[in-house]
DNA sequence: CTCAATTTTGAGACTTTTCTCAATTTTGGA
DNA sequence: TCCAAAATTGAGAAAAGTCTCAAAATTGAG
């Protein structure tokens, strides 16, 4: 049984959110070991520091536990991006700073990359969750005539795919500057910014950023 | 036991190779309906009208199964690309062709569209073969100034990203010409194409097309 | 048509994992 | 401190699936 993040948030709690904070922790480890579908209950257990019934305590099957370690992740990565994006108001520089930061954040907990890159196609609270984020950044972008595009769902996904492929070759490539400032350039191309001025904004988009 | 791609290429053949394509047929069809994990040994012989036992004859264990479907469906689809695709030159028409065939081969067969999309991050074979098509277009057409980029992996999986999300929209809403359109711009405007020029670009190239 | 070789069969042994529950331990409010 | 309520325990029943193998059926070359 060791540290982790739920298990901190959930220090001085009742004893219930804590031995389910540590469930969450146990499962998300596992998951970053060796993904969904090898955890197993007893494994999730062991890792806590538990006895096998007490899992029941808390959830009624293994779907359950996986669903809740991937919404309570996406959750946690959500809420650090609203704290790093706080007060950016020119829709390119949202973008690229809201871009370079999410794959900040991922990359720093390797486990929660994993969570996240694996659960991309079936959790849809955690991409709908993403595409909203970006759908208001987009439209201010049109709206101060700085986009030349139309904002639909499929323009946020070709998006969001270029985010989650940067994400998964970094993941198992290991974290690599260059690239997050190409996947930045490619997301201002597709917004319609030509190669030079793609570049220049990136540039000066990041240039002002605290990391 | 219905149809199925493979069986009908083995139409004719040895009873041992019919067996075998009626196995992988049900395997495919199986994984399009419930997804790799859910697919147990039984299924594939009671889809494919045979005994438990006979499976063992062909193959020693299900991920062996589940990779040769993955790898036979890629290189059916892998061919029929290659056909579709000699005596274009042009470097941007080729890379606006292939995306819209590769697109509408895999939306033709929907059980093809699942077992490649359900690999896309497992199976190295497929994605290093689209890759390498892909790059040869992309040196092309640097070649030919007319794109402005540095051919890179990271950029090669970039536009991987753009199709497969596409793929993956249009497998889950149904069919859509116009995005199929809308990705092919994308890509162009990654390489460095003006939205204007990107749009021209892709009529051009899809007006001389057979289909 | 014949028959050795090949293929198929399916019952059941075995493995792995899930899930239950009566007994025990821990918790924390009064 | 006390004790009822809450949480934990872990053995084993139950479920789900894999894989083997001796016997039966089928195949196709000569």
């Amino acid at each position: 049984m060791q540290a982790g993040h739920f298990r901190d948030q959930a220090t001085g709690a009742g004893k219930r959110e804590r031995t389910r904070a540590a469930l969450l922790d146990a499962t998300v480890q596992l998951i970053a070991e060796k993904g969904m579908e090898a955890v197993k209950i007893n494994d999730i257990t062991t890792a806590a520091g538990m006895a096998n019934g007490t899992f029941y305590n808390y959830f009624n099957d293994k779907d359950e536990v996986l669903r809740e370690a991937a919404y309570s992740v996406a959750s946690a990565v959500s809420q650090q991006l609203d704290r790093e994006m706080k007060a950016i108001t020119d829709a390119p520089t949202r973008v690229v700073r809201a871009t370079k930061n999410f794959i900040s954040i991922i990359l720093q907990k390797p486990e929660w990359a994993f969570i996240l890159l694996e659960n991309k196609h079936t959790l849809p609270g955690l991409r709908d969750d993403v595409a909203q984020y970006l759908q208001a950044d987009l439209e201010l972008g049109v709206a101060q005539n700085k986009f030349d595009v139309t904002v639909t769902p499929f323009l946020l996904q070709q998006i969001i795919a270029l985010v989650g492929a940067a994400i998964t070759i970094q993941f198992e490539a290991g974290s690599n500057e260059t690239q997050t400032h190409e996947v930045c350039e490619n997301i201002l191309r597709l917004l319609g910014f030509s190669p030079t001025k793609a570049r220049k904004q990136v540039a000066a988009a990041i240039e002002g950023d605290a990391n």
